[in-house]
DNA sequence: GTTTTTGCACTGACTGGTCAGTGCAAAAAC
DNA sequence: GTTTTTGCACTGACCAGTCAGTGCAAAAAC
């Protein structure tokens, strides 16, 4: 479970040293422990013990209990989103189709979340709150995660690979809804299976493949 | 927000009189209560004041806060299934197809989240879960929702009407992941937007319609 | 038909414990 | 020598669950 191994966030950083460690060891304590028992259920205490680190630590780096979560969510979502791009520019790449992008991102949505189950846990528990502190902070998040899906849903749509009938903002919720809720019972209740096979099922879904007749395209 | 209006619930109440009647009460009031703070940040206080009744009402009534939050679930979940069920035995009676089966189900999805958003997003939040104390009750309650889908995805399956390249389980987990997040997403960010906006927009996705070329079967 | 008892539903003050956040001096790391 | 971390005692708010007691209607006893 490593939220965050990468030393190069554009704005959070800077000077990667002892702090940045400290605060990547809080980060990945507080992503497991969180996505289990909730935010309020979890404990500060506990937080710092498994992070290994003394709990005064937690507060010369974050100013409360709060903000360490919403740093940790906006976090999380930066490495989704830029996870998602690059699914996308790859396959531009490769001149793929539209259709192949989405087909890649849902990919890239498994992938990470593959990587990092809880983070996505506790995302999709928080997402549709209402009245929380960091109601916000979810929400501009939120909408950098859904507008990479958009983007493609329209370009596909101007050079009409897909069909005008589509409502680009519902479609790319139902799509990032479908990837999400597909992967996290495939964690959560059918292990077993490989990432190729959640993937399959969503592909066969995506190019409306569902049908016996087998007349969508490939 | 009507989580039960029925008088007749096998084991619990019997004679449904005031004390039913307070039982419901603390349903409203914990259903709305929870789907906005979460199970721990919601204090008993909260709930039985909303619900106009003294906190040691609750205590009489439930043995605990978890255990009428579990009740709570199991009722909710209940009151899914059986609409679930409904949406597909009037497209039995009325010679539908199973895609027409799946879509009504879509339908009556939207219908339900659209009445009860606040158990929608608690269910939600706390499906994926891990190491609480309803735990089981979930699990069991996520079961008998995602069967009724795949017990339509086997149907079609079995009389050629859809691909036996289906993985059922996994198709009925990304269809259910679809109508939930849009849902949820639609009541949330895009209100405006009417139930038939957003069923169209499902349905396309199911049909596979997707495709500019209008290859899919309607 | 009046008094007493019983059982049910509910009340709200109280308790024992928990937890976010503080303060600070000393140590370690840089 | 400055920054960061540690260890630990402390506080005050908050909260799940308890319990002695109230109100009331129907039954039992007289």
């Amino acid at each position: 479970m490593t939220i965050g191994a990468m030393e190069s966030s554009r704005t959070v950083d800077s000077g990667g040293g002892r702090r940045q460690a400290t605060r990547q060891k809080l980060y990945e304590a507080a992503v497991t422990l969180i996505a289990e028992q909730g935010f309020s259920a979890t404990t500060v205490d506990e937080i710092a013990e498994r992070a290994g680190v003394a709990k005064g630590t937690v507060y010369y780096n974050f100013a409360s209990k709060s903000v360490l979560f919403e740093e940790l969510l906006r976090h999380g979502v930066g490495l989704l989103t830029a996870s998602l791009r690059e699914a996308v520019d790859k396959t531009d790449e490769e001149g793929g189709s539209r259709v192949d992008a989405l087909d890649a991102m849902m990919r890239a949505g498994l992938v990470f979340i593959g990587r990092y189950p809880s983070f996505t846990q506790l995302y999709v528990a928080e997402l549709w709150r209402t009245n929380r502190a960091w109601q916000s902070t979810l929400m501009v998040v939120r909408q950098q995660a859904v507008a990479v899906v958009e983007d493609v849903l329209r370009d596909g749509i101007a050079n009409g690979e897909l069909s005008d009938e589509i409502d680009t903002p519902l479609t790319a919720a139902a799509l990032v809804g479908m990837v999400l809720v597909a992967a996290l019972d495939w964690q959560a209740f059918q292990p077993q299976r490989s990432l190729d096979d959640v993937h399959a099922a969503l592909s066969l879904l995506l190019q409306g493949r569902v049908g016996g007749d087998g007349l969508g395209r490939k």
